[in-house]
DNA sequence: TATTGTTATACTCTATAACTATA
DNA sequence: TATAGTTATAGAGTATAACAATA
């Protein structure tokens, strides 16, 4: 019997894996992951964090559940997400005036700042990512198409 | 003082997560992953899974480690998985001839025609996701463009 | 009855460290 | 010394069910 054992890796033929869309996509998506995480995990933040904090700076005064389904996680998630951005101060919860099951978020002054720091990180990331592309807007394209597949 | 409590999340706006490829990927990764669980959750096997069986079905012989570094997985976390494909008779280990310590993946019979079964029903939901990109060469332009945002 | 925030729970993924047997 | 497979473990992230207060 020969020996048909393969040790390197270096010809691995990924086959059906290199036609799929959905692949690729969880490539690129695990390096902007990292990539984030170095970035920003000094600062506590995870990408999850981040669009809670990105939604709750541009919508003041929304409630944890419609954050929750604008962002498409669950409500029962978003309790310790908002503890914890609570507890560093970077946003708060106010009862709502109109219906006292439920809070209303909004950011704190240093959250404002803080935001902005962040969003400047993660700007910065992006922009050396989106120098790869090279056409002239093949970054809209891109964009655009990302969300055509992110549609039911 | 004025309720500026909000409710609806018909008008939320995004802001910067609009503008950011990382955001956009996740929403688009994630939906590919919840349609890939809906076309094979009933067979048991997961992305992480399917990527697996795809490795070893093109690169018979590799050993464990191989694998899980062509994915970018750790080796500890081969063990389980390669566990239950052994268990389900999809694959199975055999000790490598030139080095005692390591397992060689091969295919099983049943395995080669489950594979099959398996990227029928995978290559399906891709095609249909493929259909909403309109230009002639768009899905080659977005792989290729998905690869390039995969390297570090 | 339905919904909000909450808690508890569980399950998957992922990452790390340590162990053994081999190299 | 270093490596392959393994085990244990711990930390995220995610999903479900149930509860109290309120609608």
């Amino acid at each position: 019997m020969a020996d048909d054992t393969k040790k390197s890796d270096s010809t691995v033929d990924f086959g059906i894996l290199n036609t799929l869309i959905g692949y690729r996509l969880r490539r690129a998506q695990m390096n902007f992951f990292s990539k984030f995480s170095e970035v920003c995990s000094d600062l506590g933040i995870s990408p999850g964090l981040f669009a809670i904090i990105a939604i709750v700076e541009r919508n003041p005064g929304l409630t944890q559940t419609a954050v929750a389904q604008a962002l498409g996680n669950d409500r029962s998630a978003m309790v310790a997400a908002v503890d914890k951005l609570e507890k560093m101060d970077i946003l708060k919860r106010r009862p709502a005036k109109n219906d006292r099951r439920s809070y209303a978020l909004f950011m704190t002054k240093y959250g404002e700042t803080f935001f902005q720091t962040l969003s400047a990180r993660v700007m910065e990331h992006e922009q050396s990512m989106a120098t790869r592309l090279k056409g002239e807007n093949e970054l809209e394209w891109l964009l655009e198409t990302l969300d055509t597949l992110s549609q039911r």
